[in-house]
DNA sequence: ACCTGAACACCGTTCAAGT
DNA sequence: ACCTGAACACCGTTCAAGT
């Protein structure tokens, strides 16, 4: 779309919409009601302007979302990490993962693409400093991948979960005679049946912190076992 | 939908369409189409009757993906786990991925709700496995649940991204010259712009179990370390 | 160059009416 | 009890026509 990132002088019809105005009713709609709720007709709407007009600054709603997504990176703050190798890749992950917690419906478009190619230089920062942790902790710039990549899956995954059950609320979990598990065969599942109802007093904790701290003391091992 | 499940004798019309027939005919829409193409009215289509009928045979489009979901789980084989705890934890968690792996429609759908609870008992098998697998380890009950959910997290994100990389192909990852990274400031993220192509050779291998592995060993040391 | 309404090809779901 | 078409309230996107 040339036409909208250089717009040549003493052009037609001078634009009454701009692209940024629309990102930043989308932003505004996003937050109020929800991404799922996002459509095309209600943000020309918002706008004030026709449908199908849009289409004149987007490619299409993928695109939008992107765009989206790259400007909320870019206001992404990073704070100083710690020198430290390990700790600076649990802060840098985590500030990934404190991001998309505030927006996870980012969470779900970043799955749809092979994103990372995409994104802009700041958000990007956050994985350099992930990646360049590992190396300094010892790994390979192949092995730094890897933990780049699994610290991703698990993030990913904690905030979809995580945003989804918010949803829904906890209704679903005491359909049946308050028992968390519904009819369980408690032969065949004793741990499970053991755990009862305190399986949902668990399911909600905040472990995200701790899981990664599991996970990257992982990787890192192996990086180094890897060395030897 | 208690009229479906307990059949009243001599009731009125016979019914046409079962709710076995449908699940079996989605089955088949999705394992051609792809799940993201399943809509009610082609189903209806494909077993041949009114789009309007499917409604008294399920509540809706959810209801029928979890049916379908339950009825997948309970054909998961659930091969001869290792006795040794860390091996069963992880043999079990591999298990769940490669169902996972092969239906990750079912993936989308399981983080979209407190889903477990409403899991039949064969699909529970699993979960029973990795929290008995970490409590014979040395975990406490709770911190079993914990490591249940870090592994849900992870593997429910490499399912979603692998999946969804995978639909795009790689071709937006050649958009820009060559190179992987568009144009990236190599002052500003020095790794990621040496690694370069490497990352779209490396993105694509599957490290799964590699990194369940750095997860489960991370996990259980927390587990053992809590109870000294 | 920019904007528009009409139109296309869809969705999930409800509901009164038929058998 | 089961099935139906019509209808409701939507979608994203294209395209010829207007300014």
């Amino acid at each position: 779309m040339p036409q909208v990132n250089a717009p040549r002088l003493k052009a037609g019809r001078p634009p009454t919409t701009s692209r940024a105005q629309i990102l930043a009713a989308a932003r505004g709609l996003i937050d109020r009601n929800g991404w799922e709720r996002l459509t095309i007709r209600k943000l020309a709407a918002e706008i004030g302007v026709g449908a199908t007009t849009l289409y004149h600054h987007v490619q299409d709603k993928e695109d939008l979302l992107f765009l989206l997504i790259n400007e909320y990176g870019e206001q992404v703050s990073h704070p100083g990490l710690p020198e430290e190798p390990r700790e600076r890749v649990i802060a840098a992950a985590a500030t990934i993962h404190d991001a998309l917690a505030a927006w996870p419906w980012a969470a779900e478009v970043l799955t749809t693409d092979g994103f990372i190619a995409r994104l802009g230089d700041s958000p990007l920062g956050l994985v350099e400093a992930v990646v360049a942790g590992a190396i300094d902790y010892g790994c390979t710039p192949d092995h730094a991948v890897y933990v780049f990549r699994s610290i991703w899956y698990y993030t990913v995954g904690e905030i979809l979960v995580r945003s989804h059950t918010a949803r829904r609320g906890n209704g679903a979990a005491t359909t049946h005679h308050g028992a968390f598990f519904g009819n369980i065969d408690a032969e065949k599942l004793p741990h499970l049946a053991a755990l009862g109802d305190r399986w949902a007093v668990l399911a909600p904790r905040d472990t995200y912190v701790d899981g990664l701290r599991a996970l990257v003391d992982g990787l890192l091992a192996q990086g180094v076992a890897a060395r030897a």
